[in-house]
DNA sequence: CGAAACCTTGACTTTAATCAAGGTACGTGG
DNA sequence: CCACGTACCTTGATTAAAGTCAAGGTTTCG
């Protein structure tokens, strides 16, 4: 049941709303009052429905500078710390403008993301989204297990597991340890993905239209 | 290459900044400016990108009373109406609050929808999301075609149209129309769905946790 | 060092896509 | 009003993709 409450006393050491939360440890409950919103200043969280059925949908992940819990009324989701993270927290009061563009923003990619259609394609979108613009190491870190990206995916760790296996032994990817993922080839996992790069490689001419609305 | 522009002259009937745009028009393309945001007055309109490898992917679909377009800087998605359509629209200047959390709100809700694993369980939830709350009569109008659905849902048509056919082979719709859809059993929609609903039907207990996290 | 959680892989089953063919609805013009 | 053409929808047979069942290997952490 997770290791309790999130209000860790290392949360005073910060000034004002800054909160430590342990890996594994509840932001906030789906059906809480949504009072506060938040931004990720260290760390990965991840935000997710139980549903009735028993299954967890896990519907995004929010990293460094993300903005998340930009809920009405109640939160929406439930939100928690896939590492050890620190955010800082704001009430929602008023000009929130920029956070909520941001999280719209966020729920887009998300949106983009589960649109694709293959296990293939997602994983090879949902790599590229990793990379840090900042760090031209084309090291992605996955803090994530992959259970974690499974749900967010609509996969199961099987099909998810195979798929970074046999992309690594195309030569795509080279799999260090299980959440240290360097890109062989990123022009190819673009091409996979469906956004842009088709250069090199061929996708097998694989140009077909679903609509017939180009006419 | 759909009917041109969408500046129709019946435009000017209403006062300002009420527009119609007809069937199959545009009423904007991804990557322009986006100056304004807008309203569904009467109509449905849907949103996609057109992808590199060719592919259509409808990121979602808006009704009246949705908010749709609130993008910064660029467009990132094209509109078009699926219907006849009627839009206020409204340039993106301050106190944007509003419109910010209904556009969210929206991307939330197609996140839920993506997240759903099979066909099944993508068309139940859709056809839930269509009922109008203020409409009791349990009839889903669906204004857009089957490859809409199909893209929105990242399926194909034939996937739609047979699980529409063998739902209506339970008894848990009426198809009249392609278009017109009777909710008969909502309850066994619910559960197949994933949302709420167990009390009839057994769904073959069918309570599987994916993850361990549950201790 | 050992236990538990997590990840990978193989064999088989289920689901959805693809390939192919008809059927239905709708608008247009005779 | 009916005939025809086009776009859209449905269905069947086959193939490809992902899920399930089962087992074994790795990483991590106490």
């Amino acid at each position: 049941m997770g290791s309790g409450g999130g209000e860790d006393p290392e949360a005073a050491v910060e000034p004002l709303q800054v909160l430590f939360f342990r890996k594994g440890s509840t932001i906030y409950f789906e059906g809480e009052d949504a009072r506060c919103w938040y931004e990720v200043l260290r760390g990965t969280v991840r935000t997710c429905r139980f549903r009735a059925d028993g299954y967890r949908q896990l519907t995004n992940f929010f990293y460094r500078g993300d903005v998340f819990g930009v809920d009405e009324g109640r939160y929406l989701e439930t939100a928690e710390a896939v590492t050890d993270v620190r955010v800082r927290r704001r009430s929602l009061t008023a000009g929130e403008e920029l956070p909520l563009r941001r999280a719209l923003a966020s729920a887009q990619r998300c949106i983009f993301l589960l649109g694709h259609k293959t296990a293939e394609q997602r994983l090879a979108a949902f790599l590229i989204g990793g990379l840090d613009p900042a760090d031209s190491s084309q090291t992605v870190v996955l803090p994530m297990s992959r259970a974690d990206i499974a749900d967010h995916l609509g996969l199961t760790i099987h099909t998810v597991s195979r798929t970074f296996s046999d992309m690594a032994r195309r030569g795509l990817i080279r799999i260090g340890r299980p959440h240290m993922i360097s890109i062989m080839d990123l022009d190819a996992l673009r091409a996979i993905s469906g956004e842009e790069a088709f250069d090199s490689k061929d996708l097998n001419g694989h140009v077909t239209f679903v609509t017939g609305r180009f006419a």
